[in-house]
DNA sequence: CAGTGGTCTAGACCACTCT
DNA sequence: GAGTGGTCTAGACCACTGC
């Protein structure tokens, strides 16, 4: 579909947006990864499709689809072809999970849940997620350990209106990532989040669940997740112990 | 013309590794970079004329010159030119510079030098910047303030031999960030670096000098940072007080 | 083998900056 | 106007994948 829009700029007159064709195409593709179009891990048309279904030279789809792989919503596969970005990857994996341990490969975490209800957005989540306030979200609290030493304490909000039917049942059972989940049974995929890192103090309660001293010093993380468009669908609160973790971070 | 080989237009400038031309032609720009031949700030050659030197396409030039830029080495400004990327820019100010105010604006903040002097590298200090143990290194001790109120404090390790005639007194007089006297003064340009966070208790020394609360939390980071080639070239230890600042970051 | 992405070229024109 | 990077095209061939 939607050919005929962007064609007339195409030859020669920059006419109805005045942007460089590759982003307009960029735009056209986005459009489709949002609308669920191709959903993750399909592949897309070849860049050759693409280029007679825009009437745009092949160089040009490429820019698009270039751009639209640096920013990790899709996968070049030499030979084979592009792809929607999925979590279920392992490469995929890590991009969100900074802790690594101190001594020991960074194999990925046991999971347990706490709790998994509904419950009324605070204002403050409720802003983080664009929802009004007292709207019904899924709250999830969360224990990753590893080699059965817990080391991270997790409350994350999400919109009900996303998450329907998720169930602690639901979150037990799967052996998967939680994003990987949420791709694959909400539809819902993440692209990119902020993080806000501060140092704090166990409290009782936290302490008795991580096995530490009261007082010990821990990461407070507090993760907003976007999905397309910039629309944000998660707020995490993670409480992380770094006696046998860091927090990794790459700056370049 | 665009007939026979790339390959033999290739095989005229060496071609001794079997890469594309363009990583080629990537690696020797970089080689230009890492020798000294163009300094930060300057303007390197035009697409044209590198094209012409290195006996490829122009397009093959730009996608080098594309990738240096993506990673930061490089920057373009249409019309203009292409330039050594420099910490002296504002853009590239807070790249390296992870805390930002809670309240307020990122404004870069104030620098006391507490200590600035010759010290052997203790062996876990010698193994990171890749010296032998023991051999000479700048250690500068530091404290970071905003508005008056102090927020990071920070060990320093640089090798001597790179970084001769460091003294207090060019640090305390200098107004500008530290990357960018490192940069002017020593030839010495930051390109990356890998931080380690973790949550600690703030001792004696270190309560009385950030003004908190022994036992207060605080973020330990630990930076080793890079130039070209990958070489460290420093290393950092800094404690952050997170009352009024958090560290942020980006997952995507 | 056909189909995919990956590299390379050559040449056109546009947008921006400086003089 | 001259010189720079930015966009776009058309076509060639290479490297990889899977049938």
């Amino acid at each position: 579909m939607s050919d005929a829009t962007v064609t007339l700029s195409a030859a020669s007159a920059p006419a109805p947006t005045f942007s460089p064709l590759y982003q307009q195409i960029k735009g056209l593709i986005t459009g489709c990864l949002e609308a669920g179009e191709w959903k993750p891990g399909d592949m897309i048309p070849s860049e050759i499709e693409l280029a007679a279904r825009y009437k745009v030279s092949q160089g040009t789809v490429r820019k698009a689809i270039d751009e639209l792989a640096s920013e990790n919503l899709l996968v070049r596969r030499q030979g084979k072809g592009t792809f929607v970005a999925t979590h279920i990857e392992a490469r995929t994996q890590f991009r969100f999970l900074r802790l690594t341990p101190i001594e020991g490969e960074p194999r990925y975490p046991e999971s347990v849940i706490l709790e998994c209800r509904r419950a009324r957005a605070p204002a403050e989540i409720a802003r983080l997620l664009d929802l009004k306030s007292g709207e019904s979200t899924v709250l999830i609290r969360r224990l990753l350990s590893r080699g059965g030493v817990p080391f991270v304490l997790d409350e994350i909000w999400l919109p009900s209106a996303i998450f329907k039917g998720l169930t602690a049942e639901r979150l037990t059972n799967s052996r998967v990532p939680l994003y990987s989940l949420f791709e694959s049974e909400f539809g819902t995929k993440m692209i990119r989040a902020d993080e806000k890192v501060r140092a704090v103090l166990a409290d009782v309660a936290t302490a008795q669940v991580l096995k530490v001293e009261r007082g010990a010093p821990l990461l407070s993380v507090d993760r907003v997740a976007y999905t397309y468009a910039e629309r944000p669908v998660e707020v995490r609160r993670g409480l992380y112990s770094t006696r046998d973790h860091f927090y990794k971070n790459e700056l370049s």
